[in-house]
DNA sequence: TTGACATTTCTAGGATTGTTGAAATATGGA
DNA sequence: TCCATATTTCAACAATCCTAGAAATGTCAA
């Protein structure tokens, strides 16, 4: 993950409602769930779901495939722990001391 | 860190400015620097860098203290801390399996 | 091929965010 | 006290982002 690509999901990260869509998509796990759905379980339109959706593929966070007349969308977890090593780089360099203890709790 | 921050705290690392301070101010350590310092450093004017600096306050990432004329920033780690386990746990919420061999290499 | 369904794209608006220079505030030294 | 320094606050404007509805696209089934 680079830079620029940080930017965008940590952007993408930053709005209520593309918050609430990445945690539904990691909890659907790799099966995925139809922009429908999200939308209805989201609680915003059809069309605003689509333009967060895109937000969230431009940053890389969400992958699309289409199910017949559906589009399915899942959470890409490399994506997302890319989002954490980026983080935890920034966070520890230089002063790995300080960073480390924090996490470890945290280890799922 | 809650929901609330969590998306302050998103916002704040999502602009290309703020992300340089953040990393400024980490590697910087408990020091911290002077917000004159850090404007030149960024290469941002100094009302430009004081507006940042306070939106990565109300972020929670940085506390300020005042050292004679400077008002001196340093970032705050248990913050940065608790926003990757904030993302840890959206990450692996489910599914730890996936995210945690993407983490191990990271580990500082 | 027609119709219904699922989703996206377009458009326009309002809301929020970012930038800058000027003025205001706070501090320390002469 | 008066001045220089360091920073913030203010005001105005530009840029970006968010939202909703309408129209367009793609898919399937009859």
């Amino acid at each position: 993950m680079d830079e620029r690509q940080a930017l965008i999901a940590f952007g993408a990260m930053s709005q209520e409602t593309r918050l609430k869509i990445v945690r539904l998509l990691v909890k659907a796990g790799p099966d995925g769930m139809a922009a429908g759905i999200i939308a209805e379980a989201a609680g915003v339109t059809a069309s605003n779901v689509s333009f967060h959706l895109k937000e969230l593929e431009r940053g890389g966070l969400v992958t699309a495939r289409r199910d017949a007349r559906s589009i399915v969308y899942s959470a890409d977890y490399q994506a997302l722990s890319g989002l954490i090593r980026f983080l935890m780089e920034d966070c520890c360099a230089g002063n790995p001391a300080i960073c480390q203890p924090a996490l470890a709790p945290a280890c799922c």
